[in-house]
RNA sequence: GUCAGUGUAGCUCAGCUGGUUAGAGCACAGCAUUCAUAACGCUGAGGUCGAGAGUUCAAGUCUCUCCACUGACACCA
């Protein structure tokens, strides 16, 4: 079975950043994760490329829509190659294969009598391009951040009948494992029990986007076009589109990885269309939190914005992925402080894990000839490194199922502390002064060893570069591409070639 | 405005159904040490748990009031 796990398709109004790479580099993480655990793997992204705002901005630019485009989405590749970002899947919602796709889905929801027409009335300000919710009756009201007098519009549209699936979605929304985290569970329950009303679906005067299939007047508002990208995505070309096929396709999604802002898009409005359309729903929703920078909201008035292009040219991805992963509890909103940033990468990865396999390897190859040692007897103390070393093991495994990278990574630590502790404790550089004590010497090295080769691997899915080198200096050839048999004790062979160790990070300045 | 959530050491946060001297990591100080990336290890200092009142033998943990911040309250993604 496939497990399939979305990123959301980004809006190519502007080049990518912090939030977006947040969500896409925790969606590799999980990606990784069930990769090593064995598991067929469909990991989605891509562009939401629809919609009045970027017509307007790509007009403000004086290109064509498409051209914009173009132009983010190469953007988005780029910076997802520079994080080493592994998905299978890009979609494109300007793709002929999605638009064949959207028409498809359309018309299996119009035989189901989901979409009728109906009127979109209210107050509209231009400069918003939106409607305000402003009753009917006010007269002359005012765009409270334009300062402009709002329109009084009335559209014949296109709506989907949300309203027919009340109770479905009220069923599904209170089953506690699809959203998640749970605490945000609660505003989508009580945004539901306030009474379903229909949307709707599509615009008149807007040309950026997917013709509505039976009536050339109208386009599909771009949310109903941006969430069907989940689905056209798991077709290989824009040949037999079918929706029956979709089950072999790795529908339904395992996961759809989600900021906090667009949740009730996922998991209110997305199964409603898609148990309109006989589909199967996903298993789960997840909100993430936001970033601020240094206690305040990024944006482009404050001029905070950090974009990560910028972050790569000064450190490396393996660093921003500890960062965002160790630090901010996923689904909670994070603080990107650079001071903390540089502590906890000095500390974490290049003083605490580096340090340990530094340290153990160059004392195996200065006493063992450069080699991991030959085990000649049991030593007692073993168990205890062997036994804390599984059941962090179990802790992490269990952590990444939860998608809680936080406790993935305190307890990796806290592992690599362990065997720090371990090694003091038993201090082999006094040991291995009297000869009579080689044999525990090599003993204590090799457990070391084993328990450095076993973090390597648990950070493979967070931090995959730095744990490949920690796994290549143990004198691995390659890495595997699963990790249960390596996931336990006792994997190095005794004898084997240790090559000679250099630093897995550098450590960072503080300016 | 209505509803929900948050407010615990300098910083980021844990503290489940109320129960001995309130915890962790980072930062800070001291000790120790050299196998190692001036790293590791050990010890310590640091909090009237947003404010006030109440329930209780006992409250960070329950109730009420207040203060501050955040989010949701339908078509901006």
């Amino acid at each position: 079975m496939t497990l399939t796990i979305s990123t959301p398709l980004y809006y190519v109004n502007d080049k990518p950043h912090l939030g977006s790479t947040y969500t896409t580099i925790a969606c590799d993480a999980i990606a990784r994760y069930y990769r090593l655990e064995g598991e067929r793997v469909l990991f989605i992204t891509g562009v939401d490329e629809h919609g009045q705002k970027i017509q307007q901005t790509a007009q403000l630019k004086n290109i064509n829509p498409k051209e914009h485009c173009d132009l983010v989405v190469t953007q988005y590749l780029e910076l997802w190659k520079l994080l080493d970002i592994k998905f299978d899947r890009f979609i494109r919602t300007t793709s002929s294969k999605h638009k064949k796709f959207v028409e498809t889905f359309y018309k299996k929801v119009k035989e189901s009598g989901d979409i009728k027409q109906g009127k979109q009335q209210g107050w509209y300000c231009v400069g918003c391009e939106e409607y305000k919710d402003i009753p009917k009756t006010s007269e002359a009201p005012i765009c409270a951040i334009h300062q402009k007098k709002l329109e009084w519009r009335d559209e014949d549209n296109l709506f989907f009948c949300l309203s027919n699936y009340q109770e479905q979605i009220m069923a599904l929304v209170q089953d506690n494992s699809f959203i998640r985290p749970s605490t945000r569970r609660n505003e989508i329950i009580n945004f539901v029990s306030s009474g379903l009303r229909d949307f709707s679906i599509s615009r008149q005067n807007v040309d950026w986007a997917i013709t509505v299939p039976d009536d050339n007047s109208q386009t599909l508002y771009v949310w109903f076009d941006a969430l069907l990208g989940y689905l056209s995505a798991l077709y290989p070309d824009e040949n037999n589109i079918d929706l029956a096929s979709l089950d072999n396709l790795g529908w339904p999604a395992h996961l759809h990885v989600i900021g906090k802002d667009i949740l009730r898009f996922h998991a209110v409005y997305w199964p409603a269309m898609l148990l309109s359309a006989g589909l199967k729903l996903p298993k789960q929703v997840f909100g993430h939190g936001f970033l601020t920078r240094e206690g305040q909201k990024m944006g482009k008035s404050l001029g905070n914005v950090l974009d990560p292009k910028d972050l790569l040219m000064k450190y490396d991805r393996d660093s921003i992925r500890w960062y965002l992963l160790s630090d901010i509890k996923f689904g909670s909103d994070g603080d990107f402080q650079e001071s903390r940033f540089i502590d906890l990468i000095n500390n974490d990865l290049a003083n605490t894990i580096g340090n340990l396999l530094n340290r153990t390897s160059t004392m195996s190859r200065k006493w063992f000839n450069n080699k991991i040692p030959l085990i000649e007897k049991d030593n007692p103390d073993e168990s205890i490194i062997s036994e804390y070393t599984s059941n962090i093991i179990t802790i992490v495994k269990q952590a990444y199922l939860n998608y809680d990278f936080k406790l993935v990574c305190e307890s990796i630590i806290k592992l690599a502390s362990q065997a720090n502790t371990y090694l003091n404790d038993n201090q082999p550089w006094t040991k291995v002064k009297q000869s009579d004590n080689l044999s525990d010497v090599s003993s204590i090295i090799y457990n070391v060893l084993e328990t450095s080769r076993i973090i390597g691997f648990l950070l493979l899915p967070i931090i995959p570069d730095i744990g490949s080198k920690i796994i290549y200096q143990l004198g691995y050839k390659e890495i595997p591409n699963t990790w249960n048999e390596e996931l336990s004790w006792g994997v190095l062979q005794p004898g084997a070639n240790l090559p000679k160790p250099y630093p897995v990070i550098n450590k960072l300045e503080r300016e």
